[in-house]
DNA sequence: TGACATAAATCAAACGATTGTTTTATAATT
DNA sequence: AATTATAAAACAATCGTTTGATTTATGTCA
């Protein structure tokens, strides 16, 4: 049976490597940072990895799986992803989709998941390592074709869903134009107001053009 | 002296090396291909690209500058960067800006920069290994600031840039959003059109707000 | 309570495989 | 014959992983 005070310093030693490990694979890639890296940077012996994941791999599942508890955390905490579009009038339609947009910038940028780990997730997606399909992605495309009256694979959605998407995450994406030429390490509160209401600017000239009512 | 038909030939195998390496880092990034499967894919043998660039971090470097002069000449050819926006009317710079991304949609889509290059460009400069400050983007930085009329380093005008330019960018950052999901291997004419009009859209809207007519 | 046994957590060292690079030898063109 | 392009093999260094030994906290019995 497991000892109490070990255990603690175990899962203490098991989160740092997850935080220096995802703060890494941000920066470098996953190909990028060796497993001595990382526990150097953790302050852990480079056995712990085998020890708690099995593998350079497993850990990198580890991450994955981190992220997408929290993801469902946050949704179930804040969001309400039962609801059927199509039983919502037009107006409460967008209202909902400005309140899912809302949460998923408060979600990015409002610390509930880290840069780092965003950061990492579009990068391995990007590698085709994983396929990022999250249940508030796949309600946004729902919601976004329901409101646009189009069926989910049109190829119009699926551009609006990229458009939309990449607003909000591109301050994360393409740093060199965005945290380092803003001089700042992180995005601050008001960073944060400034992408909700540019997302809302977008959205409106999106509906204005299919001549949909606001 | 160099010879004549064998020297064709290795500028040939040169030119397969790029372009393989130039697929594989796209694919999966600078340190998760090696020299072999390079060498592989392009039929060569892996002392060639000791023998042409010196090491793999020289091969890297080869792709950049093929970028570089790529960019270089496409710019000179369809773009005029030495006009001072502010010697123009209003009018005309914001004209200029539609132009200027216009060609900026089309050298990314239109085969004069291969999808697998820009990939590879965007992500290195996740990475931090690259900073990204083409001509180009220097230009719309200044054009952009003098039509909102604002200081360069503005925050304001930092996050259009982003705003703007993630939209061009981003079907071909985030394909698992949009080739995948349309069930295409590369991008259409038509797919240019909608990314062109989508980004005039986007911008018509931001100035409609600042209150400059158009 | 104190000595011992047990199991878990951590360490340093070494493993074979793979990395980028270099060397040496061969083939081909002028 | 001379030079250049290609091939195969070997190089040291680094990779992820495993091993065996050591430290540490807890439970048990005298």
């Amino acid at each position: 049976m497991p000892t109490k005070v070990r255990s603690d310093e175990k899962e203490k030693s098991k989160q740092r490597i997850l935080k220096s490990a995802t703060k890494l694979f941000a920066q470098k890639g996953f190909d990028g940072v060796g497993i001595r890296e990382i526990c150097k940077d953790a302050d852990a012996n480079i056995c712990m990895i085998s020890y708690f994941w099995g593998s350079k791999e497993g850990l990198y599942q580890g991450i994955l799986d981190d992220l997408i508890q929290r993801q469902t955390e946050y949704v179930k905490t804040f969001l309400n992803l039962e609801i059927e579009p199509e039983t919502l009038s037009k107006k409460e339609q967008i209202n909902l989709l400005y309140t899912v947009l809302d949460n998923a910038v408060e979600m990015l940028y409002g610390g509930f998941i880290s840069s780092d780990l965003m950061k990492f997730l579009l990068q391995e997606q990007q590698h085709q390592r994983i396929e990022l399909n999250s249940p508030m992605l796949v309600y946004l495309r729902k919601l976004i074709s329901t409101i646009f009256d189009k069926d989910v694979c049109d190829k119009d959605i699926i551009f609006k869903l990229v458009f939309i998407m990449s607003q909000i995450n591109s301050p994360l994406v393409l740093p060199a134009f965005s945290l380092k030429q803003l001089n700042q390490k992180e995005f601050s509160e008001q960073d944060k107001e400034i992408i909700k209401t540019n997302v809302k600017l977008y959205l409106q000239a999106l509906l204005k053009q299919e001549g949909i009512d606001v």
